[in-house]
DNA sequence: CTAGATCACGCAATCGATTGCAGGGAAGGT
DNA sequence: ACCTTCCCTGCAATCGATTGCGTGATCTAG
């Protein structure tokens, strides 16, 4: 491998000092050296290929210009549409970053911050934030810039970005009690995660609301936002006796999950059981019968907590605001129809 | 933020000298150190919080144990399970990785390179390599540890690891042919990628051996792997005087696209027309009608990408296989029928 | 009992870039 | 003509970890 250009090898072939040359190639810099100088210091680091080495530059300022990013599982098609978020601010400000999977794994988790922590990562992008999370609340309490995505830690003060979960499930509640349905389950997302404790809380409340007087077995918890839970869950309040004519579904793959065990169980969506979903992930339209769902700003979600995050890196006294939140929007395809004997 | 912990600081709280405690922690070199004294400092380290400062000794020792990856696209379904494999092999081995999309931008290829380069990676995964990369090739040859992923380099000896495309479209296409189909479009991908045209020629080279007389009209060019593009060439197939039973696509997305427009034209899959995918995508299963197709393994994909990868960043002289080819399956499913006139 | 070997650890240079401070020279003022 | 004031650039320390070399101490053997 030949060896790379530094910052000596210009300065020899240029004869001015090593310093004299960062500062030229520095445009913060550069404006207290000669016009001419920097030029030609410009032109021969062009020529001889010279790549500034980050490692060097970091060590010595404490910034480089890496970022941590940390998410349950990119296979999951939620996310990466926030990876892409986060880097369209990234990327032209000069950021790289850091992928890692924790796989909702505590211990995961604890050691994925800890190889961002020793690459020396000037902050955090988390996705993958349970709502009891002391590690990275102590991070930030350290002053670790970081701000978490889709969802937020308990009682922390952690920026967040997050979708209008609580708006999400009103619009598709009142969706299927506007289609008429009135005995509406509940499969709800992990009480671990914001969202899904948020959004059971909504649904209850918005029942509420609604005059529905749902029972306490209107409601099952999945263990995971997944196609398994769905089905597990679909099949659980099939057994009941409490018979329902709509799941509202806490996201979609709990709701493509339900729509499967629906359907080996004999029954049909929308005809005999409506469904909806939360997320709309990328190529859910291309599946029938088509899911009602929420639609949520993945990309833009990404975007807004980058750009949080690179207000906190560059300028640690800037005021942030603690949450943030999106619209969200209703998409109404065709898992949803009127209760067959109303 | 409360200054990291450094060997130093451990070297005042335990009376040795730094060196010594570098030694102390560093599993290779801990042997020419007493026991009592190595324990002393893990012991203190440990208390202290000390965490390695992979810059700093990057800096030092040219290995930053980072490794960059490139994929065109991470929201394309495709590349998540890479990268999960790729991380798989990584993570345990104490390697984190830098994820870059180049959106099959050379320009941005060339920037993000660079961005990888300058934090000194140890090694590159491209899942992005087209056809004609002297960029890539460049650095292999500089001696920069590179594999390709899914796709090949023209002419170099950059070791890759790919599908075995060949196979792939010879069991689709003789699927087509066993179902009944003799006149068979296909709609390949991009010929700047080494996929789009090793399927293109081993379908033709295929539809040769099988005796079927297809004109020039049979063959669509697809400009991306995409659903639009997949649209578009079928629609352009459906223009032409020539009529065809079934369409081979060279990808998923293009097979979703055409069944998208066959629809969009008042024809059924597979009742009218069959269509025939490649890769098996996630999520792919519960789109009816079902998508026959060739699955690859992505995950392993990426997991031998990276063992390889491994093999090059630790022993430069180990020899490497220049290409490793994985199986591919045919997987039925409901887009492929007998021709509706046979 | 001593010479040579072995062992455990310290010393100091090094990786490449950044930056506060200082100094030399030119320009300007009187 | 001399002094002040900038302006441009050089000097050297620094970031934190690694590692070849050296040294003093302990040990072994004759």
């Amino acid at each position: 491998m030949t060896k790379a250009v530094t910052l000596k090898d210009i300065a020899r072939e240029t004869g001015v000092h090593v310093s004299t040359v960062s500062r030229a190639l520095d445009p913060d810099a550069h404006k207290s050296l000669t016009e001419e100088v920097v030029e030609r210091i410009r032109a021969t680091a062009e020529r001889m290929g010279y790549r500034r080495n980050r490692l060097a530059s970091g060590l010595r300022t404490k910034r480089t210009m890496t970022v941590g990013m940390m998410l349950p599982d990119i296979t999951n098609p939620l996310f990466p549409p926030i990876v892409r978020g986060v880097e369209s601010v990234m990327e032209p400000n000069g950021y790289a970053s850091i992928l890692v999977n924790t796989d909702s794994d505590p211990d995961r988790e604890t050691k994925l911050v800890e190889v961002l922590l020793e690459r020396g990562v000037d902050g955090i992008i988390d996705a993958a934030a349970p709502r009891s999370d002391p590690r990275i609340v102590e991070l930030a309490r350290q002053g670790v810039p970081v701000v978490t995505v889709n969802r937020q830690i308990d009682g922390s003060t952690i920026p967040s970005v997050v979708n209008d979960d609580a708006e999400g499930i009103r619009l598709a509640l009142r969706h299927l009690y506007d289609a008429g349905h009135r005995r509406i389950a509940h499969i709800a997302g992990p009480q671990s995660l914001s969202t899904g404790l948020l959004r059971l809380r909504t649904f209850e409340q918005t029942a509420r609301d609604l005059g529905l007087d749902l029972p306490r077995e209107a409601v099952v918890l999945a263990a995971r936002f997944d196609e398994d839970e769905g089905r597990r869950c679909t099949d659980h309040l099939l057994r009941q006796d409490w018979k329902f004519t709509a799941v509202l579904c806490a996201n979609d793959r709990l709701a493509l999950g339900a729509i499967d065990m629906l359907r080996k169980r004999g029954l049909s969506c929308p005809d005999d059981v409506s469904v909806t979903g939360f997320n709309d992930m990328p190529f859910l339209d291309l599946m029938p019968p088509g899911l009602t769902t929420i639609r949520v700003q993945q990309f833009d979600v990404g975007r807004l907590s980058a750009e949080l995050l690179m207000k906190m890196m560059t300028d640690p006294k800037a005021p942030i605001p603690t949450t943030t939140i999106l619209p969200v929007k209703l998409i109404e395809r065709n898992s949803v129809a009127p209760p067959r004997s109303s």
